[in-house]
DNA sequence: CCAAAAGTGTTGGTTCTACACCCATGG
DNA sequence: CCATGGGTGTAGAACCAACACTTTTGG
């Protein structure tokens, strides 16, 4: 072991990639982890991530390890912070670029990485002791996520591409940890433009999500929504085309804020 | 030169810290570039920044640097991004972290860092060529300054301990290019505990920025605000004490917004 | 028919917006 | 006394919270 062939003047860091994947059932906030297969914290849970190669750049890495360690991909993905205490790897200095991602109830069945590491969902406010200095880093992301849906309108993301109004209510609320008034919420996102109807003639089989807990079918069958045509493309948080001309932009006061 | 001494398996980019640091002056919104007195981009002006030593975080670098290349000191900073675009230096491969700060017009005497670089205060809106890609940067920065101060009491940390109701608004209406109405605003600021009274007594003096087009001294003298005392220590992104306890926090939904 | 879930109306109170108006100060 | 800028009041519109009520479906 140990072919050391890359040297340097001056010390530097590993750099790595974390990624804190929400999902959520219909009731409650979930959050993937992975089992790890070596040293340090072997067999302990841990967010998926990687070290970041020489030829791809942190958001890169961070999407290519999504994918390899738990075959998650085309999900909504963003830098939230970067991580650097000193005595976060047992290892040597180690610093992580963590981000959040949001995958959609379809999504949610993955699998272990290559190296057969195992992959599994946990409720957010029941998580397993963590390697690293993980449990922080999860702490951080909550919070960043509330702010995140205020900001952007990607509640969606954690929802199937067409869902309900209540579905759609519950992620704020399971996300803000509150409630909100069944009718008001409803109305309050009819009258803005954030989602629109589909016509919901065959689709209805089609939809939903498939996670425990799903489809009580009982009542009044509700109308199926999407996210509107204008917020269609905007969703990401550093969309070139939209961030490009924002310099200009007459009014930049926050005003189109997801306030629920 | 070039006694490589450190060693690794694998490869890995430098790791530095750049700090986009806001001031206003009363009338726009101000950016603090270093002149780079090495190549590459000699002569060319940058964000202060610099590289990570292996005994620091990356927050305590930003800070660092920022002491170490423009005297200041005691800003509010936060981490806001990290750019890693593969050709961003043409040195190599060297991955940056960047921060907003935010100082006082009393801290804004700067001074050049300790190799003789000269530093300057540039209208944010009319920057000169810059180094690296730090134009990305700046853009994002000044987006998530919008952002910032929506969440967070921070707009306080572009003036003076003590400033006016005037002075708070025309901050917020630079950043967010807009006008507010000078009479709702106000109120409205009263309405909330975001700002204190201060008995203006012998006070006068002492208060308000001192940068150029400053003391027009004509009209009503305005009473003077500072920042309430239930905001006073929460301002500060993660301060630990604030985020432990949040995640049983009731009602966790963005109430408490800064919006005007 | 009943229970459960989706969707619509109503109403009183609060907040917002766009003003008009008064106050204090320097020249 | 008047120009300039700080501070207060008000009325109509818009918005919001808390409900009652209707509609649609499965059993």
């Amino acid at each position: 072991m140990s072919e050391r062939k890359y040297t340097y003047e001056y010390p530097r860091p590993a750099l790595t990639a974390d990624c804190v994947i929400f999902g959520f059932d219909g009731e409650s906030l979930k959050i993937l982890l992975v089992e790890r297969g070596l040293e340090p914290y072997k067999g302990c849970w841990a967010l998926p991530g990687g070290f970041m190669k020489m030829d791809e750049t942190i958001d890169e890495c961070a999407r290519r390890e999504l994918l390899e360690e738990t075959g998650v991909r085309d999900v909504y993905v963003e830098q939230f912070g970067c991580f650097s205490g000193v005595g976060r790897d047992p290892r040597g200095r180690v610093v992580t670029v963590a981000f959040i991602a949001l995958v959609r109830p379809a999504d949610h069945q993955v699998r272990g990485g290559d190296d057969a590491r195992l992959a599994a969902w946990f409720d957010a406010s029941d998580l397993p002791p963590l390697a690293f200095d993980h449990k922080e880093i999860i702490a951080a992301a909550r919070r960043r996520l509330r702010e995140i849906l205020v900001l952007r309108p990607v509640a969606f993301r954690l929802l199937d591409e067409t869902f309900t109004v209540d579905e759609l209510r519950k992620v704020y609320e399971t996300v803000n940890n509150t409630t909100y008034d069944r009718r008001n919420f409803h109305r309050k996102l009819m009258q803005s433009d954030i989602v629109e109807a589909v016509d919901d003639d065959a689709s209805i089989c089609i939809s939903s999500s498939n996670m425990p807990g799903k489809t009580p079918e009982r009542g009044r069958r509700p109308r199926l929504f999407r996210l509107g045509e204008s917020l269609r493309t905007l969703s990401a948080p550093d969309n070139p085309s939209v961030a490009a001309d924002e310099d200009k932009r007459e009014d930049g006061s926050m005003k189109d804020l997801f306030l629920f």
